[in-house]
DNA sequence: TAGTATAATGAACACCGTTTAGCGATGACG
DNA sequence: CGTCATCGCTAAACGGTGTTCATTATACTA
């Protein structure tokens, strides 16, 4: 066996035990070194030949989560001629969208303690989308910069991250808080989005 | 040694246990039921004579923690003469800065997946506080009710959970993530109360 | 004084994350 | 073929966890 073949099946198995952890921690009840070597049929000493840690482990687990979040928030494709402040709309909405059909990985990527993996740039990634959208409706001139005396740049940053702020909020207590007696939860996302949004066309 | 003795020293040992518990938490590093039991200098048995288990401990350490951020958020005074938006905006702001002043309690009683004990009423009295704020607001036709075809309760509710949405995400994000590159917490504080609120006077 | 309720404990159980010595198979080389 | 190193893997152990329970010590009552 060639030491390229010795490299996929260790790949593989890797593969196999983030997949069984993936179901395992989905599962919701609980998540030990223990169960998922039970799941993947190994000891679980095995797993250590594959990840430092636990929590190792769970950031490459966070870093899947950010990635399958990124992708839905990106699946929010820009109409061609769109009004760019119903870019930035549609965008937000994407995101709680998204956050509400994915919980625990939302609870993974955003809910958590852990030390964040080094690679947390998908999510950097999309909040670039973020910042572009805005950045289109600053130039056009669309939305009021809020510290005019600042920069553009600085601007574009300050919105994108109250915008991030709100959503996230929305998101975070709907899936938190699931118990609470919310009014409405399509009425509440959409009147956040809205408040954030439409306290900044001028 | 009368009835009422025991129950007096019973009830002395269980707010020791709590102080304790509270210490320990804050303290950061892990929390286990052995180490509060050195803490207190009983036998970690000892601890079940007081709390059926760890998560019924740490609820009551949860019903603790919503009462020391009620506590902080009431003590924004309404002043006599005051705008009533003005009141909204500046009870946000107490949100934001009593949750960031006490970070390990806003994670412990917003953040935190245990079951919610039956006692939630400090952050419902809380939750009542803005509602009343909300609703001068629409009554003096201050705000213009998003939903126009709703009662005004309904109203209320929506904008109430609307604002909490707002000012939970950035509490919870300028807790969960300090690394994360803000470009002024100050002003994202502001810009997302601000966002919440001017959105919403007519 | 005998009996009883209560507080507290030590020891155990079943689990956890992690480390390590050792085992068997496989491939390389003389 | 025989030897030896390498690699994947595991059983066993270590120290920690939450929790239970039989047992003891203590203090009050009859």
């Amino acid at each position: 066996m060639t030491a390229a073949q010795r490299q996929r099946v260790r790949d593989e198995t890797r593969a196999a035990i983030l997949h069984a952890a993936r179901q395992l921690f989905l599962q919701g009840d609980g998540f030990s070194m223990r169960q998922l070597a039970a799941r993947v049929e190994c000891s679980p000493a095995a797993l250590y030949l594959h990840f430092k840690s636990k929590d190792e482990l769970l950031q490459e687990l966070m870093r899947r989560s950010f990635a399958i979040l990124f992708e839905g928030a990106a699946a929010v494709q820009d109409r061609a001629g769109e009004d760019p402040v119903e870019r930035v709309r549609r965008g937000m909405h994407g995101y709680v969208r998204t956050g509400l059909a994915h919980p625990d990985e939302y609870r993974l990527a955003f809910l958590t303690t852990l030390p964040e993996p080094d690679g947390t740039r998908p999510p950097n990634a999309a909040f670039e989308r973020v910042r572009e959208r805005v950045r289109r409706c600053l130039d056009a001139q669309r939305f009021s910069p809020p510290r005019p005396q600042a920069g553009i740049e600085a601007n574009t940053s300050l919105i994108a991250q109250a915008l991030w702020s709100a959503v996230h909020g929305v998101t975070s207590l709907l899936i938190l808080r699931p118990g609470f007696p919310w009014v409405s939860r399509e009425a509440l996302i959409a009147r956040v989005v809205d408040g954030a949004v439409d306290s900044l066309v001028r």
